[in-house]
DNA sequence: AGAAGATAGCTTTTT
DNA sequence: GCTATCTTCT
């Protein structure tokens, strides 16, 4: 047992010694929970001989991090992430449910496409279709959460969604099924419906399963608690070997589904669960850990706790006011540029921001200053237009009676297949890839045609690619386009080879198993890992650390999101702020501008609520003096502080208005900055 | 059918 | 301000 628990702190050790048994786990931010995670599985393994483990993440990420450090103990563990496991256990099961073999995963893009023909053919008497498609995506969405099928959406004259909201989900599933596909949200609430109907399956699983974890507990829906407890929960038959690890103060997920009452109600499910806090923090500096307590202790839905750790002091948190957004991607990079002479690495650095859209600003600002940066989870390589043409050729091979694949690829690159030819296929009924072969257009059978020429599927993935784009002549095509756009275009599909090389390096892999990989795990790029800055949203932070974070847009409105202000959410968003926080090791910087470019607009706002939060004593004390006080005429000589390169003098200036630039000399070196840039920092 | 031009909607967050 | 989709023109 020692060699499991050398390393661990009382209460760590604690958690990995319960072997058997409902187990709760409040782990904080930076507690080492994957630590005692991983040890505890590997002691499970030893002490009880099984490799009946099943442990489920919330993120690709840290099931591939899991993976990797359960390893090292040399135990076998079933790890994935809920949808990765249901999704195995419905390519075994499914055919109970009416799942055919060979079923794919619709998309949210996929998604809106089913359920725009069903409006249209619904011909329902809507404004406007798009928002009826995206009204009844979220409606449906989020019933999925619920477990709930069309049969519990109750009927009411409210709106159109509550008035046909039934009739649209039920001929959605219909839909699904004719296609042979599932969505999101159907993974999970489908074999739930598995486990809940069908006692053998459900049995066959507790024993697979006899020690399940849950990671990031907290962020759980009500389908996937419904899932644990089938296989867990004694009312079921289960044997609660289950541990459950979470924090409440890193719930963040509300917004899809995510029940935060299921880690508060864990105790109920399971009276007799043994809990363990873990409140020593191993990350953070003593000023940063007490920002982030500080700052989430104003939550009121909240179990009291407070993190402590052995590291003493530290740097204050800098707390930074910008004019603009151009100034605040400046002042983020000096520092930056800083820390990189200081002798640390770039890789070491990261930007979040609240939205995908404010990673530009500081994109801007890299490339200006040639800072190698990567954006972490911006755009998905399988959402390109391209791409996804070619998965869509790839999903019609596999099946069929993909319609949504179908229409997308039918004039993709464009062959003279108009709307009105795939409407006439389209009006025959049945499956639309059968009307197809017997349609009286030579256009549409030649198509059929080249698709059947594809179906021969000996060969590597390469080779089959290679055969797809040639009887397609999709490369062909964009090359004659000759513009930017088609020359990225074809670049991707280059790269796109060279995942699937990837892909199939250690074993064969068929295209099913490809297309798999692509909806639920995403195309892992694996750049060529250069050292570089990290740029990613606040919520994609979650589960990582760096020595130096910038949490920029600190701004009331924009975080917290006027969304989250007048829906009376900022108890989520004070989360996001505490997770953004506690991703810091040694430096935290936290920066807002005072106007800032919003869809076309100027607009200006104040410092976030979130920052005032923050007690002085964890931060960097300023000066600030205000710009009306300094004249243009006494700018130069004036004594003015800058975050990054401290006190200088200005030495000359030049243009005027907004476009006014100073130099400034710092001991030996002279800096040019616009005077707005300058201002917010004058100091005397 | 395809390209150029116009317009609307967008900014939460993702498996 | 940007982008994606719709409209109009050739």
């Amino acid at each position: 047992m020692n060699q499991y628990t050398s390393g661990l702190n009382e209460r760590q050790r604690e958690a990995v010694m319960a072997l058997d048994g409902p187990l709760l786990v409040l782990a904080g931010a930076g507690s080492g929970k994957t630590k005692m995670l991983t040890a505890r599985m590997a002691a499970i393994s030893a002490a009880r001989g099984t490799s009946d483990i099943l442990a489920i993440t919330f993120t690709n990420k840290a099931a591939k991090e899991m993976r990797e450090r359960v390893a090292v103990f040399g135990s076998q563990v079933k790890i994935g992430t809920f949808h990765a496991i249901c999704l195995q256990m419905l390519r075994v099961h499914g055919s109970y449910i009416g799942l055919k073999p060979g079923f794919v995963i619709y998309d949210d893009q996929d998604q809106a496409q089913l359920l725009g023909d069903i409006v249209k053919k619904l011909n329902l008497a809507v404004e406007d279709p798009k928002l009826a498609v995206k009204a009844f995506a979220g409606m449906i969405n989020r019933a999925k959460c619920q477990a709930q099928g069309p049969d519990a959406q109750l009927e009411d004259d409210a709106d159109y969604v509550s008035r046909y909201g039934r009739a649209v989900y039920t001929l959605y599933e219909q839909g699904l099924m004719e296609r042979n596909a599932i969505d999101f949200g159907g993974i999970i609430c489908q074999t739930v419906f598995l486990l809940a109907h069908h006692l053998d399956v459900r049995a066959y699983y507790q024993r697979k399963f006899r020690y399940i974890h849950v990671d990031e507990y907290q962020d759980t829906n009500k389908a996937q608690y419904l899932f644990l407890m089938y296989l867990a929960a004694k009312r079921f038959g289960g044997h609660e070997n289950c541990c459950v690890v979470g924090d409440e103060d890193q719930s963040i997920y509300a917004w899809r589904g995510a029940d935060i009452r299921n880690i508060l109600d864990f105790e109920k499910d399971f009276p007799h669960a043994k809990v363990i806090k873990l409140e020593q923090n191993y990350r953070s500096t003593a000023m940063i850990l007490g920002a982030a307590s500080d700052v989430i202790a104003h939550n009121r839905e909240r179990k009291a706790k407070r993190l402590f750790t052995d590291q003493v002091g530290g740097e204050p948190v800098r707390i930074v006011k910008c004019q603009d957004e151009r100034m605040e991607a400046r002042t983020v990079l000096d520092a930056i540029v800083q820390k990189q002479r200081a002798g640390r690495s770039l890789r070491e650095c990261s930007i979040f921001y609240r939205t995908n859209a404010q990673s530009r600003q500081f994109e801007d600002a890299c490339m200006a200053r040639q800072i190698p940066y990567e954006v972490i989870g911006a755009l998905r390589f399988y959402d390109r237009k391209e791409i996804r043409d070619v998965l869509a050729y790839w999903r019609v091979l596999v099946n069929p009676a993909d319609s949504v694949s179908l229409k997308r690829i039918i004039n993709v690159p464009a062959r003279g297949i108009g709307q009105a030819s795939v409407a006439k296929c389209e009006a025959q009924g049945g499956m639309l890839y059968e009307a197809c072969q017997n349609s009286e257009n030579a256009k549409i059978r030649a198509f059929v045609g080249m698709v059947e020429s594809l179906r021969v599927q000996e060969g590597s993935l390469a080779q089959l690619y290679d055969k797809l784009l040639d009887a397609t002549g999709m490369v062909r095509k964009l090359e004659s386009e000759k513009n930017d756009e088609s020359r990225g275009r074809v670049e991707n599909l280059a790269e796109f080879r060279s995942v699937l090389v990837e892909f199939e390096s250690d074993v064969p892999a068929s295209i099913q198993d490809f297309l798999e990989q692509s909806m639920l795990h995403g195309i892992v790029e694996e750049g060529p890992k250069h050292d570089a800055v990290q740029l990613m949203t606040l919520h994609s932070s979650k589960g990582l650390e760096f020595p130096f974070v910038f949490m920029t847009g600190m701004e009331e409105g924009l975080f917290p999101s006027k969304r989250a202000l007048d829906d009376g959410m900022i108890e989520e968003e004070r989360r996001l702020c505490y997770v953004g926080m506690t991703r810091a090791r040694e430096c935290l910087m936290m920066t807002s501008s005072r106007e800032r470019m919003l869809w076309g607009r100027r607009h200006f706002s104040d410092v976030s609520q979130f920052c005032c939060e923050i007690p002085s004593k964890w931060r960097e004390q300023k000066s600030e003096v205000e710009v009306s006080q300094v004249t243009q005429s006494a700018l130069i000589g004036s004594i003015v502080q800058h975050p990054s390169f401290g006190r200088g003098v200005i030495k000359r200036s030049e243009g005027s208005g907004a476009e006014q630039k100073v130099s400034v000399l710092f001991g030996v070196s002279e800096k040019k900055f616009y005077y707005r840039f300058i201002q917010s920092y004058v100091s005397i």
